[in-house]
DNA sequence: ATGATTAGAATGAACATTCGATCTAGATAG
DNA sequence: CTATCTAGATCGAATGTTCATTCTAATCAT
């Protein structure tokens, strides 16, 4: 996940994750962090300028993994329909398998610790774009009703995980291979149309 | 909002409210409450207990407020399809109108400040179950799919609104009435059976 | 007057950051 | 092959600030 980073490095920003999904970023101080890293708070200094930049760098480096999990596995050769399904698969399969770089960027993608420029890069990193692609691709070819924006549309469903991901991480509800599968083909029958149903 | 409250504590949870939607709890000192809420630090601490005291209220109040909000103009006298529409218009109104409370919540639903006290006091007042039973009635009713768990139906589409209602707030779409009823029927598709297909 | 309420200065703890000292490894010289 | 040097890496104690909370005195209502 951090594989950019020297040990270091590493050891600060994996030790700085747990303990900000475990109790919160208020009470995450500089000293927990040293002393859970086995890092010195001078030498944490020596790597990073602020407790900010490590928040930032967190970040930065969360959003791209993310990014590049979630375009796996598929390509614009691909049908529209398997590209649908392939990229919320993995959505699904990255927060299960990495909750708490998930949870992370679910709590701060909006907070004002995070720099705005930080959010710039992480933007060209992302999904989103490619996702609206595959949407505007599926309304073109009459698989999904037109008037409601892709971009919209992405959102929505993006949301729909997001919160069955919540409820599974909260252990709310239990999420197995057929709920799954189940969950996204709900996804694409909301906006598909009749000749996109198959299920 | 803060209707129960007398007039200082209306004053101090209203103002916190807003620094922590403005400017992010850790950054909401009490003296800038007591600042910007024009009552002294000490006589504060007089109507709550500690700065985790006022948070807790705010939860509780703010939970409440929602859950009578979005139970309101429906009843179960009306059709399956007319009490799903108003619940998630209800919503979504209820996003638009009280951003700060929707975003509070939103926030810190999931954050170790709040007491698990807290928490189930916000249950017993919320309106998850009564949505739930409606889910429960659509699938007898044929109109939805069975095989999925109500609740996890309810999640799904919670989390779709709130990231239209995210996305709004964040001026990164428009949501204006036609979008909203759009939103809202494409939700319905989502687990709605050929019989309930009526748009 | 007296009990409740309000005010804001005082307190003490916690915290992010700095700083000077020490250590390490690799280069250079004898 | 050993001794010396050096620059970066590492350490943890010291610093100065911020903040939640407390305290004492002043004010108000009855």
């Amino acid at each position: 996940m951090f594989a950019r980073y020297n040990k270091v490095q590493q050891a600060v920003l994996e030790t700085t994750l747990r303990l900000i999904i475990d109790k919160e970023l208020q009470a995450t101080s500089m000293s927990l962090i040293a002393k859970e890293s086995k890092v010195s708070t001078g030498n944490i200094y020596h790597y990073f300028s602020s407790k900010e930049d490590i928040i930032n760098e967190l970040y930065k480096a969360i959003v791209q993994f993310n990014g590049e999990y979630v375009t796996k596995n598929w390509s614009d050769a691909d049908p529209v329909r398997v590209r649908f399904e392939r990229a919320w698969e993995n959505v699904i399969r990255l927060g299960m398998e990495y909750p708490q770089g998930f949870q992370f960027i679910e709590q701060y993608s909006f907070s004002p610790y995070i720099y705005e420029a930080s959010k710039l890069e992480a933007y060209k990193g992302g999904w989103c774009g490619p996702l609206e692609a595959v949407y505007r691709e599926a309304i073109a070819a009459g698989l999904f009703k037109p008037g409601l924006e892709p971009r919209l549309m992405v959102q929505m469903h993006y949301g729909s995980f997001v919160y069955l991901l919540k409820a599974h991480l909260q252990q709310y509800l239990e999420l197995n291979e057929e709920t799954i599968r189940s969950a996204i083909s709900s996804s694409w029958n909301a906006f598909g149309t009749d000749k996109a149903v198959m299920t």
